[in-house]
DNA sequence: TTGTAAGCGTTATCAC
DNA sequence: GTGATAACGCTTACAA
């Protein structure tokens, strides 16, 4: 390994000038800020950025922590995260940490001891440990920015989508079809984005005078599986619903799979909608209508608030909320317009 | 921030006797040990892991390049790795270079001059100057495993499934439903693991002595619309191809779209197979006849492999090659099966 | 069993 | 403009 000694070596120099060079500091004569850049080169020099950060504080790196990676919903906001963070000479870490509060408390300690210069976080379920944890980094100066559902105590950048007005989207958009039974398919009941978009569930239903039954509210785990029994038990039931609307896609999906097996035309019969818009909404037969968010984009906007963070602005812990929109597909299109499209 | 002295002075012993204790190194005695443990934890001493890696040369960091973490294909594999590394107590650092041969090289020079103890790469298609910068790590005994299809000039440990293989079963499998004209739908020219899935194609062809004609050759792009895109050109031309095989699962998709817009019917007009067996290819309609590689488990292997380097064993260069698997569905049914699934 | 002290490779504060 | 030199926080010979 060559270092500035080496190179200070060779250009008669001292080291600090070496130093003062690479980091274009200027108060270098031209003539020996060429040299050592030179024989810099020609030694293959690189600086060893462990010693410089031990030096500066900073470590140029970002970390990243999420449920998991496989779900996909957060390859997207990964990419955009890891593209400002790139660009700006920054890499990022990231740890899945399966949304289980202890992993995700290990993660924070483990990271913000490896020096990160900043933390995004995304918060699935409320937890009072996890909101002390990161309570605590907020007072140690770190920089954070949550990703995903705001917590309401927890007083940080945050940026996501707006999902109960995603749900008021959705949930209108049936009831303007003319449907009033409209079942509900919610994630796990802890989970903060499930209960933002089931408030929306619930406000739109109210704003059309639509009553709501206990009985067309399922509990679901986002997962495929979950989708596809709650539309069989909500079908065996026979409470005459007329649509359903799934907190997420993926559960929308198994959902239209359970209604085929049963027999039932979508949207003829039943109308489906989702929340997402994740790739295989479009590709599905019939494709389905759901709400997108610009979730590249909200990875991009966290990774550049967390950025202005670490610039050394103040964050006064503000609300950053991504519009979403309604997709409409063949899930929930009127049986007259389906032979128009 | 609290360190070791911290610690000494307040146990009135030696900054060197605190690291001792710290790192388990024994030759302490056991009540020193203690007072010391107990107040580190009082005073919730974490160290400093720059300052450590300055000493030691190790970050209990691991780079891993890929092309793009939105690439339904590498979350998977991406997982895998997270697992094994953060069960070591190592965090993963991510870069998406999009196979741009300038940002791969650019990426593994940063990451090596970060000081990853370790680099996984994924090479996508065979770049002559990144496979001189990856022989350069190793000549720097930077511990180095390829994921996905060996470079042939690369004497490196490399893992990926069986490409030739898991091509060979799929066109096989046509080939034994009776199917004799059989398209390939290819990815880009330069990439390795379609020209080894090609290599699978022409194998089963000629062992089951199915003459190949160049126009049922089609070079795609791995996304979506050239798959669509192949099967419109191919089936304009009325070759009276009976079976289209696609190098991936989402050009097979797209291939499907194509040819259910022209009227036709999956499998019994024509039978559809791809690669990859994405989330997607057990939902469309008519679910898809793919090969499945077990993701998750290779990306596992790969990350043992750079830890068992990691910690000292010499690396052969050996290449581990996972077994793929074909999963029949729908789309290449027999037309008398159809009616009894 | 414990302490002293020399680095690891930088950066940054002084002097000159 | 440039050069000593003192940190940064830790590990690890070598002494004691």
């Amino acid at each position: 390994m060559v270092t500035i000694y080496d190179i200070a070596k060779e250009a008669n120099v001292s080291p600090a000038t070496v130093s003062r060079v690479l980091n274009r500091q200027g108060n270098v004569r031209t003539e020996t800020a060429q040299k050592v850049l030179r024989i810099a080169k020609a030694k293959k020099y690189s600086p060893n950025v462990m010693a410089r950060s031990l030096r500066t504080k900073r470590s140029n790196l970002i970390g990243l922590i999420i449920p998991d990676i496989e779900n996909p919903i957060y390859p997207a906001p990964v990419r955009g995260i890891q593209d400002v963070a790139n660009r700006k000479d920054y890499s990022v870490i990231i740890h899945s940490t399966d949304g289980d509060e202890r992993k995700e408390i290990e993660t924070i300690r483990r990271l913000s001891a490896a020096g990160v210069d900043g933390l995004i976080i995304n918060i699935s379920e409320s937890c009072t440990l996890l909101v002390e944890e990161i309570s605590k980094l907020r007072k140690s100066s770190l920089p954070v920015v949550a990703l995903g559902p705001r917590h309401p105590e927890l007083e940080i950048d945050c940026v996501s989508v707006d999902n109960e007005k995603g749900a008021y989207l959705a949930v209108e958009h049936l009831l303007k079809l003319g449907h009033r039974k409209i079942a509900v398919v919610l994630g796990p009941k802890d989970n903060l984005s499930s209960k933002e978009r089931f408030a929306g569930y619930k406000k739109a239903m109210d704003d059309y005078c639509a009553p709501i039954a206990e009985e067309w509210i399922y509990e679901g785990s986002f997962k495929l599986g979950s989708g596809y029994q709650a539309a069989k038990k909500l079908l065996a039931e026979k409470k005459g619903i007329e649509a359903i609307f799934c907190v997420n896609d993926v559960m929308a999906l198994g959902a239209m799979n359970a209604i085929q097996e049963e027999g039932l035309k979508i949207p003829e019969d039943i109308a489906v909608v989702g929340f997402d818009d994740i790739e295989l909404a479009a590709l599905s037969k019939p494709s389905l209508s759901t709400v997108a968010q610009p979730k590249y984009e909200s990875g991009k906007i966290a990774a550049e608030l967390l950025f202005k963070q670490i610039e050394g602005a103040q964050s006064p812990g503000k609300y950053y909320s991504i519009e979403p929109n309604l997709v409409v597909r063949q899930s929930t299109l009127k049986v007259t317009q389906i032979n128009t499209s």
